[in-house]
DNA sequence: GTGGTCTAGACCACG
DNA sequence: GTGGTCTAGACCACA
């Protein structure tokens, strides 16, 4: 399995199980993750990021409440079929919002010009 | 004083006092507050955001300790006179670097568009 | 762990949190502390010399943001790995200087002669 | 008037008014101030070292009401005629005991050698 | 168990 | 009026 599949930032002040249900809220989004893909085992991405197997395994079940995945036994957890899971791209870019506003709310703090912005920002979407 | 000078955001996962540290580091690189300008008191800042003033206070003291700010002994806070106060843009885009990284990276996460991601951050940027 | 490491003067003129900070830049410095070295936890040292957590606590998240301390998420706080720790004895004498300019200006305000001054200090520092 | 005759650090967690306060009573029992010789007004003492007049004079109150100083009207403060103000030198080493225990103690926790502290505190003596 | 954040409120130092 | 220190206690994140 690809225990590579999630960044985690153990220094961010966002707590590491939450970075990882709001990545696989985005994976599955945006058809990374498919409906029955099985997912790297607790153990697997505890072992990859150096962080405790529980913090992981507490991501896994918050995303089983939230219905994006599902335990099957022996076989570990899986992408839901909940038949809602790829979402268009509006509903994507509403998963953006917040980021976005941020980002333009700091932009403007530093009284960075909007093009400079934007320029940089093009140029790592682009690798 | 602004006491509007702040943002605060008391449901994210950011700690409010950091909240606060952060937004100073930018006004002040970004050259909207200078070398000698007064604060808001600590008091104003808390009842304006209904947030404790110790929290306030805390960040106060924090951007003190690195030199962004200094205190007038009974006269409240001022913007250091350190003289690395302004910086260039592109000391400015390196501080809006992590937010951009985790922009691009969440973009990529929800098999978003370049383009489509860049108009919507591009109107935002314009109002 | 010793939670005797600290010598806490709550009567002092200087904060607690200060003093404590004070200290562990000497202990670290002398290298009595050495990296990697785990600390006294909060409690610990709250609950010893009588004192409230938050103070502990605000000493030791000083000490990190200066780079003394490390925090290991869930296990406590270990002195950091930085490498400047241990100094010379040059170095070490230079942190003396404040207090010795201090005592040397408080026996010339007393006109006490140098060596009563000196031969009382020597006593102190042989015990 | 000799406005420097004490020396003030702003800086320091000690309140400026005790720091005056502690001077005068160090000034007084080493005899080099006596019975009847006059103090700087408040205005000068806190134009030269550029702080607030009410600090001064809340020191110089304190320091009358512990019967170092008198007030003569007309004249300003003039150091009392007690007949207890010069000391002899065992009581004014008590007066830098405690200055001294904590050098021990910093001294301990730097882990430098007693001679090396002895020295150079005996070289700012000489000066 | 570890540290962290925040609150409400008392009291201090300084102007 | 300014900021600072400390307390007591609630609640969170992580191991």
């Amino acid at each position: 399995m690809d225990a590579s599949l999630f960044t985690v930032q153990p220094a961010s002040p966002e707590p590491i199980y939450r970075q990882i249900v709001e990545q696989l809220r985005r994976l599955i989004a945006g058809g990374q993750l498919g409906a029955g893909d099985a997912l790297p085992s607790v153990r697997e991405v505890a072992g990859f990021h150096a962080i405790n197997p529980m913090t992981v395994s507490r991501a896994y079940g918050l995303a089983e409440a939230e219905g994006l995945l599902e335990r099957l036994r022996g076989r570990g957890m899986v992408v839901a079929a909940t038949g809602r899971n790829v979402q268009t791209q509006a509903q994507r870019l509403t998963l953006l919002e917040p980021s976005l506003l941020m980002l333009a709310r700091q932009t403007r703090e530093l009284e960075l010009p909007a093009d400079a912005v934007l320029r940089r920002l093009a140029r790592m979407l682009e690798s």
